[in-house]
DNA sequence: ATAGGGTTAG
C-alpha cells in the first residue's frame, strides 16, 4: 500500500518538496485509511512527484525521484513515468539507455508513455526509431493521442521532411477521429507550411470542420512570409474574431514586405478597435517606421510604446528597435539617447547603435562604442562586426579594420561570412588597396557572391582601375546578370579611362538585355508630417510649377558658383541636352526644391530615397547646403548623407 | 500542446 513517508519528504532532493512538507498531513497518513483515501493519497503523491520532476535539471536529480517512485511502488504508474521520461529528454539523457529501460519494464504502457518515448527519439534525431515505436504502439492496439501526431508534425516541420509528414497525415485519417481534431489540424498546417507546401497547408485548413484563430493566423503568417500580402489580407478580413496575435501578424507582414505605410495604417485601425498592443506588435510597427524614416511617425510610435508600458527603459527589444528606428530616421543623436536609456542593453542594442553611427559616418563613435561593449563583457556577434567594419571603412581606419577582421574569428569566435568579406573589400578598396582587396577575394574561406565583387567594382570606379574592374565585372555579370547598376558602373569606369570602344560594347549589351532602370523615387516629410513622394520628372504634385521654378533658380545659382552638371550619372546613350534635362528631374532634386519651399528654415531638410544617390545630385546637395545655409539630410539605400555648408558627412565616397 | 518579434555589407 503506497503511503507518504516522512523519509520521502526529508530525503527528497528538492528543497521545494521539503518546503511542501506538512506534518499534519503525515499524521493522517500514518493512520489506517479507507480505499478512497488511499486513492486520494496516491494522487497527491503522483502530483508531488510530477512537480518534483518539474524542478529537476540533471539526471542525478531525476534518478533520485525515480528511486522514491520505486520505493512507493509506482513502477507501473504511466502518468509519472511519462513525465519522468519527458524530463530525461529535457536534460538530454540518451533516450536509448535509461528511458528505454524504464519503458521496457512497464507491462501496459499507456498512450502518454508511448508518446513520451516517441518524442524522445524524435528530439534526439532517431526519426526511424520513433516511427518504429509508433508501429509497435499501433500493433498492440494502443490508440495514439493528438499529441502523438503533433510531436511528429513538429519534427517534420523542423526537418522539412514532407514525405514523413504526409505519411503521418495519412495515419491521422487511418486511425480515425483525428482528421477533424483542431490541434492535429493546426500542427499539420504548420508542418506543411514549414516544409514549403503552403497550398497543402491551405487545403488542410479548408477541410477542417472547426478552425480557431490559431489556424487562421498560421496561414496568414505563411502567406506574409511568402510575400503574398494580398492572400494574407483576404484571410485576415474573413477571420471572424481577430485577436492581437492575428493583428500583429498582418502588421508585421506588411513591415517585413517593405510596405511600411500599410503596416502603419493597419496598426492605426488596430488601435481604433482597441486591441491590446504588446511588445511584439510594437516591434513590427517600429520596424515599419524605420523603413519610412519619417520623424512624425517615429515620435508617435514611441509615445504609443511608452504609454503601453514598453518604453525603451522597460524593454530591451523595443529599445533596440527604437535605436534602429531613430538612426534610420536620420536622428542619430536621438538614437543614442534612447540607447543610453535602455537599462539592460544586450548585443542587439549595441549592434544597432554601432550600425547607426556607421550609417551616419560617425566611425569613431562606432568604434568607441564597440570598445565600451567589450568592456562590459558583452560578446559581439556577426552583426556587431558588420557595424564596426563598416565604421572603419567610412573613416578610413584600414589597419584597425584589418586587426578587427583577424580578431573576429581568433578571439571572438565569430567566423567571417561573405558579408564581413564584403565590408573588408569595401574598406581596402576605398583606401585604394585594390590589389589587396582582390587577393582577399581570391583567398576567401567562403564562396564570393555578387556583393563582394560589387564592392570591388565600386572601389575600381573611385580609384579608376579598369583592369581590376573588368575582372570584377566578369564575375558580376555571371552572378547577377540583370543588375543594371553594375553595367553603369563599368561604363563610367571605361569612360573616365577614355576606353570608348568598351563603353559602347557595354551599352550595346545593356540594350540587348533590355535592362531598365529601377523606378527611383524620393519622399520628404512636410511640416505637418505628411509625406510627399516624387518620381523622376514627376508633375503630379499640386505645387509642381513652383517646385520646378524653385529648382531652376537653385541650379542657376549653383551654376553661377561653378557647378557643372555631371553627365556621367546618366546611363543612357542620348544627347547631352537630353541628359541635362533628365538630370534636372531626378526625384531627390524635386524633393529638395519642395523642401526649400515648404519647410521651416531652421529645420534640416530630410529626404529619403529608394536608390543610391547619383553623383550629380550629391554635388547639387552639397552646393545647396552652402548657398541656402540649410542642413540637408539624405537617406539613400546605402547610408545617410548629412550635407552642411557645402560638404557631406560621407566624404564624397558612397 | 498549436499562431505574431529586433540589428546585416557595394
Amino acid at each position: 500500500m503506497p503511503t507518504l513517508s516522512r523519509r520521502f519528504f526529508i530525503t527528497a532532493s528538492n528543497p521545494e518538496l521539503f518546503l511542501q512538507w506538512q506534518p499534519q498531513r503525515e499524521a493522517q497518513v500514518l493512520s489506517p485509511l479507507s480505499p478512497t483515501q488511499i486513492q486520494k493519497q496516491r494522487k497527491v503523491l503522483e502530483s508531488k512527484l510530477i512537480s518534483a520532476l518539474d524542478c529537476c535539471t540533471s539526471v542525478i536529480q531525476i534518478k533520485q525521484v525515480h528511486a522514491h517512485l520505486l520505493l512507493q511502488g509506482l513502477d507501473q504508474c504511466c502518468l509519472v513515468l511519462a513525465k519522468l521520461i519527458r524530463t530525461l529528454t529535457k536534460v538530454n539523457a540518451p533516450v536509448e539507455t535509461y528511458p528505454r529501460l524504464i519503458f521496457e519494464q512497464v507491462r501496459y504502457p499507456n498512450p502518454f508513455l508511448w508518446t513520451a518515448m516517441i518524442r524522445g527519439y524524435i528530439l534526439q534525431g532517431s526519426v526511424s526509431e520513433s516511427v518504429n515505436l509508433y508501429s509497435c504502439m499501433r500493433s498492440v492496439g494502443t490508440r495514439p493521442l493528438s499529441f502523438t501526431f503533433s510531436v511528429f508534425f513538429k519534427a517534420c516541420g523542423a526537418a522539412q521532411d514532407v514525405s514523413l509528414g504526409r505519411q503521418i497525415h495519412a495515419q491521422t485519417i487511418l486511425v480515425g477521429g483525428f482528421a477533424s481534431d483542431l490541434y492535429v489540424g493546426n500542427t499539420m498546417i504548420d508542418m506543411y507550411v514549414k516544409c514549403g507546401y503552403l497550398n497543402c497547408g491551405r487545403k488542410v485548413f479548408d477541410e477542417m470542420p472547426d478552425r480557431d484563430v490559431i489556424s487562421w493566423t498560421e496561414l496568414i503568417v505563411a502567406y506574409a512570409k511568402n510575400g503574398d500580402m494580398e492572400s494574407a489580407w483576404d484571410l485576415f478580413v474573413e477571420l471572424p474574431v481577430k485577436d492581437k496575435v492575428a493583428w500583429t501578424a498582418i502588421v508585421t507582414g506588411y513591415a517585413q514586405n517593405a510596405r511600411p505605410r500599410e503596416a502603419l495604417e493597419v496598426f492605426e485601425r488596430m488601435q481604433n478597435e482597441e486591441v491590446e498592443t504588446d511588445v511584439v506588435t510594437l516591434v513590427g510597427v517600429i520596424s515599419a517606421c524605420a523603413q519610412l524614416g519619417v520623424s512624425k511617425y517615429a515620435n508617435w510610435v514611441r509615445d504609443v510604446a511608452e504609454s503601453s508600458g514598453f518604453g525603451p527603459c522597460d524593454d530591451v527589444v523595443v529599445g533596440s528597435a527604437l535605436v534602429d528606428m531613430y538612426s534610420k530616421c536620420g536622428s542619430v543623436d536621438e538614437a543614442f539617447k534612447v540607447f543610453e536609456g535602455i537599462k539592460e542593453k544586450n548585443v542587439f542594442s549595441y549592434s544597432s547603435m554601432i550600425l547607426g553611427f556607421a550609417m551616419h559616418g560617425r566611425g569613431h563613435a562606432a568604434i568607441q562604442l564597440f570598445h565600451d561593449m567589450l568592456k562590459s563583457e558583452m560578446g559581439p556577434n556577426h552583426v556587431t562586426f558588420i557595424g564596426v567594419l563598416t565604421a572603419c571603412s567610412h573613416v578610413g581606419l584600414v589597419e584597425q579594420g584589418r586587426q578587427l577582421f583577424a580578431a573576429m574569428g581568433n578571439h571572438y569566435g565569430v567566423a567571417p561570412s561573405v558579408e564581413h568579406y564584403t565590408c573588408m573589400v569595401d574598406l581596402l578598396g576605398r583606401a585604394g588597396h585594390l590589389e589587396e582587396a582582390l587577393e582577399l577575394i581570391e583567398t576567401m574561406s567562403v564562396e564570393p557572391n555578387a556583393c563582394v565583387w560589387g564592392a570591388l567594382l565600386g572601389a575600381c570606379r573611385t580609384h579608376r582601375n579598369p583592369d581590376i574592374a573588368q575582372l570584377a565585372a566578369d564575375h558580376l555579370f555571371e552572378l547577377d546578370p540583370n543588375n543594371l547598376g553594375n553595367y553603369i558602373l563599368l561604363c563610367n569606369i571605361y569612360a573616365s579611362a577614355g576606353m570608348w570602344d568598351k563603353v559602347s560594347r557595354i551599352r550595346k549589351l545593356m540594350r540587348v538585355k533590355g535592362l531598365k532602370k529601377n523606378a527611383g523615387y524620393s519622399w520628404i516629410e512636410a511640416k505637418k508630417g505628411e509625406i510627399h513622394e516624387f518620381f523622376a520628372g514627376d508633375m503630379r504634385h499640386p505645387m509642381s510649377t513652383e517646385i520646378m521654378q524653385a529648382l531652376e533658380d537653385l541650379l542657376n545659382r549653383l551654376k553661377a558658383n561653378g557647378y557643372v552638371p555631371n553627365l556621367n550619372s546618366v546611363a543612357y546613350d542620348i544627347h547631352d541636352d537630353e541628359k541635362k534635362h533628365m538630370l534636372t528631374n531626378h526625384s531627390e532634386k524635386l524633393a529638395l526644391a519642395y523642401g526649400l519651399l515648404s519647410t521651416d528654415v531652421d529645420c534640416p531638410i530630410k529626404i529619403m530615397k529608394n536608390l543610391r544617390i547619383c553623383e550629380d545630385c550629391h554635388e547639387v546637395m552639397c552646393g545647396a547646403s552652402k548657398i541656402t545655409g540649410r542642413e540637408i539630410i539624405i537617406r539613400d539605400n546605402m547610408r545617410f548623407h548629412h550635407f552642411h555648408n557645402g560638404s557631406c558627412s560621407c566624404g564624397n565616397f558612397w
